[in-house]
DNA sequence: TTGTAGGCGTTATCAC
DNA sequence: GTGATAACGCCTACAA
């Protein structure tokens, strides 16, 4: 192993000089800048890791905690987790990960440990129980999702509400009157994950504004589930042409009933998702979705976390922000004009 | 922070028997392990994890690399990395996520600052540029994937040669004699992923073995191109009435066309789609599998890594294995005996 | 069975 | 602009 010493004696140099090169943080000479940063790369010299962390009192790690449930959409997780990584990599740091199962005790421990600087919460719950955990053992954190109380805290997540309200003015601009919401499985509700509910909302609200009729029905996203949840819509009202979904598992299969249904979309029913981009591609017809970024997501939520823990290097006290990133409606092949009453199947 | 001596002075015992309480390395009095113990306890201690690795030279962390792309199904990808991360917390590692972006920089970064005792590669490619890397350098690694020439290291993968054979005995017992396989996108074949090939190989040499003749085409999974794929089989082979897809992308397509082309599966036309099992309870009908466990290539590789990191603890030679986990054909209600001849649309 | 003390490789303070 | 040097918190021979 090469060490700092090596680099020194290497660039005839003491350590400390080395050090400061490498970290900028004094004044050195471009000569001498140039034989150290030159014997760094001949000897091939990494910073001992361990070292570092004990001696500046900061790992330069984040922990990234995600959920271990499926009913989120895993590549939505995998987008943001690959985002948090790069965007941390950017600022110097690596991401570590850890699984929800580990619960209030993982943070717990990585912060009593200096494991990492600060953490990333993926999928917070409204009254989520790592929360109180943070504050008590002064753990930096950003939360992507929206909890009950974000006073104290960094939060991002996508607008959902304002997610809601484009489908609904999209439907109601194309002359829509009788529309159905199919929302996540019950579960997601129950667990106040938020993110369901106010799409909903927003959805809801919007709607009564534009004088929509709306059901919302929730699917856990099976074709069997998907196939009760379309029938019951058709039998309560018949008259419905516009679809929105947003649980993922269930487009397919929605499009499936609807095409043997006798429904050709979108010239007999429109349907929009509110999933990512690729996802809506990949079906035919090409489906209009509302969607927000999942990177920009992971990139906030590590900038939101590189402010809070600098602050707290400096002993200041960490700015509280939350964000919400706006969503995006794309128009593609799957909605239309409203079908003259009479005239569907 | 709680230090050690924070431990040591609340139990009345020195600082070494805290530390040896906690790694067992030496034998305790009932008495003190239980004082120190409550101690740790009341305190919340946790070690400092730089300090930790600064003075034992192992960081008690592994690097998972994982791929940028998403030609690789992505569900996969987190249902390995997850398996990594819990396998890991089991041996008391935790796990830093890299992205391959890195290259073999990064292997570089992660050895020789110590970050990480081990290393696991994801999507390992027939030459891998990130091999040389690690040999060069003494860091120790499991691969997901196969290379070349795997002399010198730790590597596990799911027996893709045994999962094609699979399909073709199992097309083959139902009497079918025309089949089509559907695999991944050419650039996944330039690529010398390896997987695509090996499993192409075993079905083809099953299929000849067995009378089966089949044609191989590529498809990148999308809606258009899984449509001319099909198009060009029923052209070059219209008695074709078996159907193995392995990018998952196109089984949805696939589906939807055998369906519109007047075909009813497993009535007229049989498919087996090379996924995970939830996947193929996804469809309707729900698709006979041929399924590894995504779940235990992780796993594997962690026991690897921990074997390696270990044995190069106690300066012995690691030893090298490769391991190849035998995937199991799932029959749900997707295939069925071949149609008689000239019944079919 | 337990304690003492040296060292792991960096950073950062103090001195020049 | 550069060098010594004292922490940082833990592990592990070496002693007792």
């Amino acid at each position: 192993m090469v060490t700092i010493a090596d680099v020194a004696r290497h660039a005839g140099v003491s350590s400390s000089t080395v050090s400061y090169v490498l970290s900028g943080k004094r004044a050195i000479s471009e000569e001498t800048r140039r034989r150290v940063q030159s014997s760094v790369q001949e000897l091939g010299y990494h910073p001992n890791a361990g070292a570092r962390a004990l001696a500046a009192r900061r790992s330069h790690i984040i922990a990234l905690m995600v959920p271990l449930r499926t009913d989120v959409y895993v590549p939505v997780m995998m987008e943001i987790a690959i985002a948090v990584t790069m965007a941390a990599r950017q600022h110097g740091y690596d991401v570590l990960l850890i699984t929800n199962d580990e619960g209030p005790d993982g943070v717990r421990r990585i912060g009593a440990s200096g494991l990492a600087d600060g953490v990333i919460l993926m999928d917070v719950e409204l009254d989520d129980e790592r929360i109180p955990v943070l504050q008590s053992n002064g753990t930096q954190a950003a939360l992507i999702g929206l909890p009950d109380d974000p006073a104290g805290l960094s939060c991002v997540d996508h607008d959902f509400a304002a997610a809601g309200a484009l489908c609904a003015d999209h439907l109601a601009d194309l002359g829509h009157r009788e529309v159905a919401f199919i929302g996540y499985g019950t579960g997601v509700y129950t667990r106040h994950a938020g993110y369901a509910e106010r799409t909903l909302t927003g959805f809801g609200e919007r709607a009564a504004q534009r004088g929509l009729r709306f059901v919302h029905r929730p699917c856990d996203g099976t074709y069997e589930s998907t196939a009760g949840t379309f029938a019951r819509i058709l039998a309560d009202r018949p008259d419905t042409t516009g679809f929105v979904v947003q649980n993922e598992g269930a487009i397919g299969p929605l499009l499936t009933l609807l095409r043997s249904s006798g429904r050709t979309v979108p010239e007999d029913a429109s349907v929009i998702a509110l999933c990512q981009a690729q996802l809506a591609e990949q079906f035919a017809p090409r489906l209009t979705s509302v969607t927000g970024s999942a990177e920009e997501l992971g990139r906030v939520a590590v900038e939101q976390i590189m402010r809070r823990v600098t602050a707290a290097g400096n002993r200041q006290r960490p700015v509280d922000e939350t964000v919400l990133l706006t969503p995006a409606l794309t128009v593609r092949d799957s909605t239309g004009p409203a079908p003259r009453p009479g005239s569907q199947p």
